[in-house]
DNA sequence: TGATGCATGTAATCCGTTACATGATTCA
DNA sequence: TGAATCATGTAACGGATTACATGCATCA
């Protein structure tokens, strides 16, 4: 079984309940956001299926200017089929990154392209370091052990990952500079 | 146009003729396998389809005790089609994790499992570390910047998860057991 | 008035993996 | 003798993304 959107959805709906939209909002700059993806075309059929299957409820909730909103919450049946796809040793970490191939692959590059994909990379590594401490300081879901021990493992990595890039970026400058002339 | 398995293709044989099994073993463990993933089955097609269009040249070559092998070598055409995948801004990188996801939901999993997928991920990241240490002490693609640089930024991000890991070993373990009382 | 956020959903498409098929050689 | 390495390839399948479709409210 293991690791797939049904999965992701049980999981987080197993601290609260949420409509598809908020899964979504979670997964994309939630506790979820540095380590999972996942779209709407995949969220909403997972919801309505599983609602089928029975793991979840659903309930319409109507809202003053703007759309209602189908809140599903995790039942028993549900909790037991997020635990046996908890129960697989979870597989290896899976990292692509564009950046670090067109980092090798320098030659093919101009000076200038290369400034601006490490700008974006520097860019893009503060911003999720930016998310994680907003999320220390929210006291909402910093209670227990795990949330805690997931911001702080993204903290650590992102962290070395911008210490690095702002380490080596004069080095590369120089280099870009020499290969020039 | 961006990144896919025939731009990866293309930026290996950049540096150096291989065949599609060669090919293979360089994503699984050479320079690129902390950051990219590929599969004869994706392979293959691309190295077929891609000479057929004048990117790459053939040549089979005769080995004694072994199959022949097809060794691919890039051409002006081909080089030209990489520099243009590699004009495009590389998106941001992608980092999935079963294990932190399991890691949040520590209340669904046994003392036990958790100490196993633990161990697991250390012994995931130990065994990357050991790769991009081995790949440094060979002399023969660490002339580049390029590869320097992919390297030691390989080595921060996994050297810091380890760090993480080892730090907080300790602390896991021990809230398991209060929760077990 | 035009963009952005809230809200749900479907269908086409892509991109790749997994499994299958084949076969020789070497090492334990 | 059985597993592992070398070597190439195809077909079925899966899993998710992208784009499309719709619509109201708010803010600049």
């Amino acid at each position: 079984m293991a690791m797939n959107i049904r999965t992701l959805c049980l999981g987080i709906l197993s601290f609260q309940e949420a409509s598809g939209y908020e899964l979504k909002k979670e997964v994309e700059d939630g506790m979820y956001s540095h380590f999972i993806d996942a779209s709407y075309g995949s969220i909403y059929p997972a919801l309505t299926q599983m609602n089928a299957e029975g793991l979840l409820t659903v309930r319409s909730e109507e809202q003053s200017g703007k759309p209602d909103k189908k809140v599903y919450a995790i039942t028993e049946e549900g909790r037991a089929a997020l635990a046996k796809s908890l129960a697989v040793i979870p597989a290896k970490d899976k990292f692509k990154s564009e950046f670090l191939f067109e980092m090798l692959l320098q030659q093919f590059i101009s000076k200038d392209h290369m400034s601006r994909a490490i700008d974006k990379q520097h860019a893009d590594l503060l911003e999720d370091l930016g998310r994680i401490e907003q999320m220390k300081k929210q006291e909402c879901n910093c209670e227990d052990a795990g949330s805690k021990f997931v911001l702080g493992y993204g903290e650590s990595v992102l962290r070395a990952a911008v210490n690095y890039l702002e380490a080596q970026y004069p080095r590369l400058q120089q280099q870009k500079m020499k290969a020039a002339e």
